[in-house]
RNA sequence: GCCCCGUUCGUCUAGCGGCCUAGGACGAUACCUUCUCAAGGUAUAGAUCGCCGGUUCGAAUCCGGCACGGGGUACCA
């Protein structure tokens, strides 16, 4: 059988969250090393939540980290659709199917009943379940009364005693007492299926081979295996990954990090480097390399290898890897990128190439070109502190006399400052001042160098 | 409250019973290089492997309990 992982986000935030993003690249990469599918579902029955432009955004996302997938609502495929609400009519019937069976049952129950219920429970310090009010009713009157139109729900009908356990392919045996699991709504008053419902027929109906997801899941679990039971269904191979976590230890939240990969996009990282700085979080590469790109990851990836325990993201090393990455691009590419990404830089091919050499190693990312680089294109209009007037006079003398070659400016420099009783570095940085409006920048000559003479004699001048 | 998952330097990890006086990376500090800042190089600090018991000649590694952290507990996913 072929190996078949998905990811199904719903579309209810503003992009991709990084969290995903990171599952995304565990599905992708168990799915490509075993030469199977890895296939996008959009899971959206939470009408209420819907975000308008997410799905797009989402597939966009996927698409710029380089995560490519063989089916989706986007591409189409063979087991077309893959987008839930366009799946409705089936999950009805399935959960009809189960009533028949006695493993649903219809509830009528209104909100107000079951807060009340639940305010009960906590009082008494019982675990809030559903107390199986409804599934005292005589099937035919419920499903008279479903006929008549009245609202309600279809609950799953879990067994009172046993024990449901699962493998987790990276946690090993897992297992809940049935007695704790709540009779779960699989269709909501809407219709429309929940989560539960959905993600299971979904997975069997689109021969899902790896169900691969974030721990938070772990509990839903046997909920799904159950279902997976009554309707007499293959359970595929279950994995949890870990929780992205803030650096308070929380579950990564967008109230304390930046979640979305389009907000990582906008601060200039790479995608290559984000998804090696993912990988890195649970995985290691075998001789212990720390940058390595997807490609090798899957060659000699293992998810039996991932680490159980959830990891704190830290932008800093996220920093570190992308200045790696930005390191490793070739000009060429470094050029193409910044001009995808920073409107502000001028397209100006040959300047650049003479640039990006000074600038590389000093980046971080994309975001940074810009603040290094400005004065390069432009004369600078803010001095990060007042100039001293007698040394840059000395500067513009021994400049304005010198060939324009590293060695001579050097020498030039050098040479005014000795006579001047300065020291050539207060000279240096004085220049550095008065051409770049900076006190930290690229390697003053080469810069020099690059802007021509006049052009540095100009801002000498004032 | 209840259920589940987890626990090696500040952070990410290596480690799968003796090779561990616990290794690497990020970050920090210092030095080298130097026109600044980086990059690069070198070095230093930083973990009694959550705690307590047990198994064993020997435990970070196996077992049990506890503590702590996280996740879940919805007609959200």
């Amino acid at each position: 059988m072929s190996v078949r992982t998905r990811i199904a986000p719903s579309p209810t935030g503003q992009d991709l969250h990084i969290g995903n993003a990171y599952t995304a690249l565990i599905n992708y990469v168990v799915a490509k090393k075993a030469g199977g599918q890895f296939i996008i579902r959009i899971e959206d029955t939470d009408r209420t939540r819907l975000v308008e432009g997410s799905e797009q955004r989402i597939l966009a996302s996927l698409g710029w980290l380089g995560i490519p997938h063989q089916e989706g609502p986007d591409i189409g495929g063979q087991y077309a659709p893959y987008r839930q609400s366009d799946r409705l009519e089936s999950y009805r019937k399935y959960a009809e199917n189960l009533i028949a069976k006695g493993h649903a049952y219809y509830c009528f129950c209104t909100a107000e009943r079951l807060e009340e219920m639940r305010k009960k429970q906590e009082a008494d310090h019982k675990p809030p379940m559903y107390d199986g009010l409804c599934k005292t009713i005589d099937p035919k009157d419920a499903k008279s009364r479903v006929e008549k139109g009245e609202r309600h729900v279809i609950r799953m009908n879990v067994p009172d005693d046993g024990v449901t356990a699962f493998t987790d392919l990276i946690r090993g045996e897992v297992s809940f007492e049935n007695a704790l699991i709540d009779d779960q709504v699989i269709i909501k008053s809407d219709n429309f299926p929940t989560y539960h419902l959905g993600v299971v027929i979904d997975d069997h109906e689109m021969k899902i081979s790896h169900i691969i997801r974030g721990e938070e899941w772990i509990s839903s679990t046997p909920k799904h295996i159950l279902l997976y039971n009554f309707f007499g269904w293959e359970i595929p191979k279950i994995a949890h990954v870990s929780v992205l976590r803030n650096p308070d230890r929380s579950k990564l939240s967008k109230r304390k990090n930046p979640v979305w990969v389009s907000d990582y996009k906008a601060k200039g990282y790479l995608p290559e480097a984000i998804l090696n700085y993912l990988a890195s979080l649970a995985w290691s590469y075998p001789d212990g390399r720390d940058v390595f790109s997807v490609g090798e990851m899957t060659d000699v990836f293992e998810i039996s290898q991932l680490k159980t325990s959830a990891p704190i993201f830290d932008v800093e090393k996220l920093r570190w890897m992308n200045g790696e990455y930005i390191r490793m691009m070739s000009d060429e590419d470094l050029m193409q990128q910044l001009y995808a990404f920073d409107s502000h830089i001028p397209h100006d091919d040959v300047k650049m190439k003479q640039i990006l050499p000074l600038v590389k190693e000093r980046m971080k990312t994309l975001a940074e070109f810009w603040s290094l680089a400005r004065f390069f294109f432009e004369k600078p209009d803010v001095f990060e502190r007042l100039g001293n007037i007698r040394l840059s006079a000395i500067a513009r003398e021994a400049l304005s006399e010198s060939d324009w070659t590293h060695e001579a400016m050097e020498k030039r420099v050098r040479e005014a400052s000795d006579v001047a009783h300065e020291k050539a570095r207060d000279v240096f940085m004085e220049l550095r001042l008065a051409v770049t409006g900076k006190t930290v920048g690229p390697p003053l000559l080469e810069s020099l160098m690059i802007l021509g003479k006049e052009e540095t004699l100009k801002r000498l001048t004032g």
